[in-house]
Parts: C-alpha cells; structure tokens; sequence
DNA sequence: GCACAAAAGGTGATCGTTCACTATCCGGCG
DNA sequence: CGCCGGATAGTGAACGATCACCTTTTGTGC
C-alpha cells in the first residue's frame, strides 16, 4: 500500500473531486457518476478510463456530498439499553451485517426515565440522520401514536410484522427442548425463574415453557424471577418451600441459573441429585460450575446479523431474506439429573 | 410490531429550510444562520423574531448540508474486538460523552487476521467519515509509519501521547491496594495470573504487581496465563506446583479468579484457607461464587467517558479535561484471608 | 446509403448550509 | 454637516455529488 495519505478531512491535500476524475479520464462528471453508481450503459473502454483514473488520483466517493443529493444516509441506528442485560455478540453481528450491506452504524444508548427515552427515541427517529431503527431494549409502549408513517424499526426480540420474531422462534425451540429433555429424565414437577417481562425473549421462555408442560401433561409450581440476575436466582431458590415437590428448574438464563444452584446449595440440596437445574446461553463460567451447568448454546451472532438483514430489506424495500443456519443447541451438563424417586 | 414502513429512505414531510425560516422572520438566510452558529451580533429583536420562525416551523438544520459545507462530519469511530473481552460499560460511557459533546458514534467491529483488521482501520481513519478513533481493542504494531498526521485516536487502556492512559494509572493504585490488602493479611509469596498480553491493561496489572511486590520486599513465585478466560484461571491453578509456596493469588479479572479458585479447590485446596484469591471488575457473580469473592470494582462507565472526552479535546484543538470522581475501590470478601503459617 | 431507435454520454440545475464579501444603519466627533 | 467606523444584516458563490433532461453516437433493417 502506498503512503501518501495525509489527514484526512483536516488540513493536508485537497479533496479528489469527480470533476476531476473526469477531467482526467476526458469523459464528463456525470459519466464517472454513472460508474460509481452502476447505472450501467457504459461501454468497456470508458468504464477503463474512470477506472485508471480513480486509481491514479485516488479517487474515493464523498459520501456526504451524496447524502446531500440523494437525501440517503445509509445509515441506521442501533439502541442500546443503559443498564440491563446486554449481549455483545448479537450486536456486532448486526454491525456487521449492516456495514456489509453499505450502511454505517449509529449507537444510542437509552439513559433515564421512561420519558427521557421516549423523547430521545423520538427525536432519534426524526432526526433524518438515520433510514432505520434497531433496538436492543424494549421501548415499551413507546409508540402508541402509530398515526406517523416513521422509520423502519425493529426490536430485537420482539415480533416482526409477519409475526414471526427474530429469535423468539428458536426461544421456542430450546424451551421445549429443555422441557423435553428433563422430561426424558423423569422430572414431573417444575419451577422456571424468568427474565425481565420487558423482555419478548423472557416473556417468550415463558410462555413456551408453560404451553410444552401443558402439552406434556407435566405440572408447573410456578413462575418466579423477573431479572435476569444471579441475584434473581439466588432468591427464587431460597424462597422455594421445602414441600414443593419441584425437582426440575428451569432458569431464563445462566446467570439466573448460577443463583439457583448456590441458592439450593446454600440450603443443602444437592444438584442435580434433589433438583436438576437448566440455565440458557452457555455462557463460559457454566462449564466451570460445580456441578456443571445443563445450557444452551444460541448462535447469537447471527440472530445479530439475521436481524439487521431483515431491517435493511425492510428499508430496501425488498423482500425479507431467507434465514438460515443453525441457530443453536442443548447441552447438557452435570447440573441436570434423573428426577429423584 | 406494527410496520413503521415509510418509502425507502425518503422522510415524509418535506423539509424546512433556512430559507423558509429567513422569509417567515424576515430576515435574510444568513442572520438566520448566523443564530444557529452562535455568531453572534444579532440585535435581541432579530433573535426573537427568528426564534418565533423556527419554532413556528419545528425547523431543525440538516446536518448533512452543515457538514457538507463545513467538512466536519462531527462522528466519532469507536472500534470493538471480535471476540476477546469485551466490556459494554465503558463502551456506554464513551458513546454517552460523545454525544453531550455533539458527535455521532460510528461503531466499528474488527474481524479476520492482522492484515484484514489493519486494512480497516486505515480505510476508516482515511474515510473522512469520521473526525478521531477510540478502540476498545489493541491494534498491535498497526502504526509503525507514525509519520502521517492521521486522526486522533485513542486505544483504552494505552497510554496516550502524554503516557498517562486512560484507565493505566487507576490500573496500577488498585493492583497495588490488592498487594496491600494480602499483605496486611500475612501474605509473603504471589502469584499472578495475568490476562492477556495485547492488552495494556493486563500488561500494566502486572507491571504493578511486580513492582510492588519488589518495593514491599515480597516475593513472586511468577506470572502465568495469558488470557481473559475462566479456563486460562483453572489451568494456572492446575499447574501450580504443590510445593510452591505461594499463599496468595492474584487474578487479571473476575473470570480467571473464578478459574482459578475452582481449579483450586478441584485439587482439594481451601480457600482462602490456604490460598487466597483476589479478582478484579466486581462482577456480578463475585459475590455469590463459594468463597465471595475479593475483587475490585472499576467505575467503567466513568472511563469511558473520560477517554472520550480526552479524544474529543484532542479533536478540537483544547486542552484535556481534568479527570475527577473516584475511579474505583477493593472490596474484600471472603476469597482472602489470613495466610496459613 | 438512409431512416430511425436505442445506447451512450453531456449539460446545467439542484440539495441546504456556511463562507467571504459587501451594504446599510447609526451615533459621535471634528 | 459630513465623515468615520463599529455593529448588524444581506448577497451570491461555493461544497461535491446526483437528477432531469438533452445531444451525440452506434447499430440495424431495408
């Protein structure tokens, strides 16, 4: 690579302008335009001498100037919750996803009350800065006034328009296995710690752990939690009654699961010989819990980027790509058990 | 979800512009302006008359136009890791600074081999999409050529070009507080389990165990690990030598402590009662783990924003700011305690 | 060789703002 | 009274790309 870089933006050489790679490859700007934009009907031999003369001046597109013309930002935003469980992996996939596609990537991260955020949200979305709207934290009922025809958005974790969620789907999935899979090993009775209820991931755990009971003909004690916090956990194991008669628990995530086990040990059961216990994510401590942590493993990073493609069709105007891939799996560990007798 | 469609990338209502705003106040585009830049001048009647206008209007400037004018782009790249360790609180903080500061945040994932990740970055910082860099990541031997005056940038946890860093000098007061804490215990003969090298981080965490283990005339049995992980903390304490006689552990972070006090007690050691184990970040976790464990908690967020806030200074050509707030404390829990005799 | 349509390329206007000048207002001073 | 100069305000030209429309070239069938 050669190095006659000089600051960019600042001070230094002066902007290669489509002007003059025009001049230079002795067509006329807007023939260069036609190239840089694939408009297409350009003849091999012009197509050459933009070309040349884009790698001779180092020719690079102004993407502000552009913007300006086409009133296009290619550029969406991302949200992010202040303080709540947030998963990294998914969110670089959507940044990936999205600078794969031509756009970049704005992060706002929600700070403050209800009305705070809803005010930076909306003042977000009316900005003209960005063409589309990702969010990784519930918004709530922040748009009751669905009257505007506003930007794109899409929440993570929540339905889409089809219905069909992002990730809630496979949440389905694993949940019934995970019922499934105590089920195997003769749990009858059951308890499940869940997320936050801001949560469509939480909510959707939950739902799908009491339709697969249901379905089952296996029983619930109930539902606890409400935090995705070892601490939630913690609490939920030490408030269980003696005589509850669960011997399979069910937590929304690891962390959650991590305060079960040492709640239940705390008290004296035994995992998973008195109560099995299955947490969600696979995080790297569960392998290392003793005993080890019965999980799943989701492929988070390409929910992320799944996401992310579907907001850009969404935008695009076209049509929702298909998905793909193996979105994750069970693993069982030493933290799940033969129910006792 | 509801679909929030409107056509692609087109904004519903047609924009305001200065012009609409001059010719409602009666003044000319330029006073107009002259207000929104703060240039002062302008007679009270005049501000009022355009201050009517714009909120009459709902006018709001389009930054795109500014920035096409001006050749600032008023954005930020914030760089991320692919994988290693990543923390969302600083990442927060600096995203928060940035836009109390009026800057956008680009975010910016760095995947594949060197020479991918090094070939991004340099098309970013030639981009002249964006005004300076902050990464969360390393960037190794990236800039031998610091020839160029290329665009502000800021690594956390680096030193900066003042050599104090950002984060380092907190580093280096609470790995010497950790020393002291053992120490006051009856501690004589160390272990470090370090995090890995790219990091300044783990460099400086253990350039200061070190030296203050030599000021204090203590003795370090050695420096092992190399990695963030859990796993890297239960191989070191694998490994450690029966008859080392090292009564104290200190740990690069929470993940490798916990490593470590299971690879311990897997081996039939107690701790702390006969080997004490310090962390570092006061995850959540730490307290629940069986001993709690003794860590230290970093205000993140606090960091964050202050690298930001320092790149921004460097940005505008002023001074840095002065750092304030405290920047974290030792908790001591039950993972350390007395050494044996 | 000619007519004519399609393909390829050119011209000037335009996006919304700020910059660099220029013009006007108005009080004070010689 | 006229002139000066600072305080205000106005005018037109950029910034660098794309759009809409127009002109020239090329290809084809007879």
């Amino acid at each position: 690579m050669q190095d006659t870089r000089a600051g960019a933006g600042t001070i230094g050489r002066k902007r290669v302008t489509i002007m003059q790679v025009a001049e230079r490859a002795g067509v006329s700007h807007q023939t260069v335009s036609r190239y840089l934009r694939f408009n297409g009907g350009l003849k091999a031999a012009t197509v050459e001498k933009v070309e040349a003369a884009i790698r001779e001046l180092d020719y690079r597109p102004d993407l502000i100037a552009r913007s300006m013309r086409t009133r296009r930002t290619n550029r969406i935003a991302i949200v992010l919750p202040e303080l709540t469980y947030f998963l990294p992996s998914p969110f670089r996939g959507a940044a990936a996803a999205a600078h794969e596609a031509g756009y970049q990537v704005d992060v706002v991260s929600l700070e403050g009350d209800e009305t705070r955020r809803r005010e930076r949200v909306l003042t977000l979305m009316d900005s003209q800065r960005v063409e589309a709207v990702l969010s990784f934290t519930p918004l709530g009922n922040m748009f009751p006034l669905q009257s505007d025809p506003t930007l794109p958005m899409l929440v993570m974790g929540e339905y889409d328009d089809k219905m069909r969620s992002t990730g809630a789907f496979a949440d389905g999935t694993f949940a019934t296995e995970i019922i499934q899979h105590l089920a195997d090993l003769g749990h009858r009775r059951f308890l499940h710690v869940a997320g936050s209820p801001d949560w469509m991931s939480a909510r959707n755990r939950r739902t799908v752990y009491l339709e697969t009971l249901e379905r089952l003909g296996l029983e619930s004690y109930g539902v606890v939690g409400g935090q995705w916090t070892v601490r939630s956990g913690y609490e939920a194991a030490r408030d269980l009654p003696a005589n509850s008669g669960v011997t399979a628990i069910f937590a929304a995530n690891d962390s959650i699961a991590f305060g079960v086990v040492r709640g239940l040990q705390d008290r004296g059961f035994s995992v998973p010989q008195d109560i099995s216990v299955v947490g969600w994510d696979n995080e790297e401590f569960a392998r290392y819990l003793s005993p080890t942590l019965t999980t799943v493993e989701l492929n988070l990073e390409l929910m992320g980027r799944q996401a992310m493609q579907q907001l850009i069709a969404r935008v695009e105007n076209r049509e929702a790509p298909v998905f793909e891939g193996v979105m994750g799996r069970l693993i069982p560990r030493g933290s799940s058990g033969p129910a006792p007798r």
